[in-house]
RNA sequence: GGGUGGAUUCCCGAGUGGCCAAAGGGGGCAGACUGUAAAUCUGUUGGCACCGCCUUCGAAGGUUCGAAUCCUUCUCCACCCA
């Protein structure tokens, strides 16, 4: 099978410019493709690990991938399937966003011996000269047909800043000076880049009259079309820091199951045979490839050994509550204990399991609150310092929150 | 620059002097049912010293016994004209 069959089936390919050139090109390793990462958060998330497992596949093919940071565009901001305008940041966050996507990229991508490249844009974005610019690229676009982008239309509606507007231009200067230099034939990117990467292709055939190519990578959605990798608080990190392993791993082991494949399919390096015969699964049987697909997400982005924890920690939690090392937890001391005892309120919150007294005097009342298993309703409930053993006590809010309290 | 309309709690969106911590929906959280799924049903969803008090309706002032609601100024946004 080749790459780009292996990619098709898995269904990575959203768009692409010219299907015949660049199956071509990729299945026999002459493509030098670029992939543009902006620095918009200190580190990656599950869209950006997607499209390093393509930069992956295509390295491990024979091609020549280039992770381009986007330290110029990052001062500029994609208007891309936003409704609202990003906050502008500032250099100095840009500069320790892009240091801390270096760090998880080479993680992931042999950047060794050339085999693979990672350039900045802001070297030649911050010293372009607006009217020269102008005068290079300006012509070459046409606002008529810029406004009539996919990527315009909703922000038509809601305003759009010249600032944005100006985005695809950046990026379509980047494709033409990364042609020009590295010989970047090619663009990968998110399907919401489509607009912007035609517009590189355009420059490049205006400009030098030769030809370029772009394709875009399926965007992760669930099943009822929203964007995967997001939570109420936020994206699903790679840094596990801001995601903790286990945290990550069960992500994963929560999808749908409307969308366990799919996102095997999209994410792991499972062999294809493999899934299709978990796709034959059905009803609780599906928990199972959950399980598989977590951890081998939790292996690809944590290593072998968080993933294994994470699978421990979960099991044993899930089966029978048993305690496990590598729970959130708490140490509580001498100061928080007032006449050798705590009120369960008081710990929920300093766990962190809830935001609020409020929200833990609610979650108490409805009995969403238990500690070692045994569930507690009274909102006056307290602790007292003898009673917490030498492993400490595993409180629980809701079904699948846990976290240890132990005493100093 | 001129005109018009707008800014309400996590989001959308009602509310035009007291009955407003603010309808309704979405989302979230919790419970039941389950497979750590989905769907469904129920409860809940500003904070706290919780039958009471405190802080919220773009910002700052003002009128009033009393303001999300009225007045003034300001900020921001959309649309129309230039």
């Amino acid at each position: 099978m080749t790459v780009w069959e292996e990619l098709q089936a898995r269904g990575l390919i959203a768009q692409v410019t010219n299907e015949d050139e660049i199956k071509e090109m990729v299945n026999n390793g002459r493509a030098t493709f670029y992939i543009g990462f902006d620095p918009t958060a200190d580190s990656l998330h599950v869209g950006h690990f997607m499209a390093l497992c393509l930069m992956k596949r295509l390295q491990m093919a024979g091609n020549r991938p280039i992770a381009l940071l986007g330290g110029g565009t990052g001062m500029i901001g994609d208007p891309s399937g936003r409704t609202d305008m990003r906050q502008m940041m500032t250099k100095e966050t840009i500069q320790h966003n892009i240091d801390c996507f270096k760090k998880q990229m080479e993680r992931f991508i042999d950047f060794s011996e050339g085999k693979a490249l990672m350039v900045n844009n802001a070297d030649w974005l911050m010293g372009l000269n607006y009217v020269e610019l102008l005068r290079e690229v300006g012509p070459h676009f046409s606002v008529n047909r810029m406004l009539t982008a996919e990527c315009y239309k909703q922000r038509m509606e809601r305003g759009l800043s010249f600032l944005e507007f100006n985005y695809m231009i950046m990026q379509s200067y980047d494709f033409y000076m990364l042609f020009q230099k590295y010989g970047c034939n090619m663009q990968f990117g998110g399907d919401d880049q489509w607009s912007n990467m035609l517009g590189g292709t355009e420059l490049i055939r205006r400009k030098l009259g030769k030809d370029a190519h772009a394709m875009t990578i399926t965007l992760l959605l669930n099943s009822e079309g929203k964007k995967m990798g997001k939570t109420q608080s936020g994206a699903v990190w790679l840094d596990p820091n801001k995601t903790s392993p286990f945290d990550f791993y069960q992500y994963w082991r929560n999808v749908d199951d409307a969308d366990v494949i799919k996102c095997m399919r999209l994410l792991t390096f499972l062999p294809l045979e493999e899934i299709e015969e978990m796709a034959k699964w059905e009803g609780s049987q599906l928990n199972k490839a959950k399980e598989v697909l977590a951890y081998e997400l939790t292996n690809l982005v944590h290593g072998e050994e968080e993933a294994k924890k994470a699978q421990e920690g979960a099991r044993a939690l899930f089966a029978g509550g048993a305690n496990t090392e590598n729970m959130p937890s708490t140490e509580l001391t001498d100061e928080d204990f007032q006449d050798g005892s705590i009120d369960l309120i008081t710990i929920l919150v300093k766990t962190g399991l809830v935001p609020s007294r409020s929200e833990g005097r609610r979650a108490i009342e409805q009995g969403g609150v238990s500690i070692d298993g045994e569930k507690i309703t009274d909102i006056k409930h307290t602790v007292k310092k003898e009673d917490f053993s030498e492993e400490g006590m595993v409180l629980k809010r809701g079904k699948k929150k846990f976290h240890k309290v132990c005493v100093k």
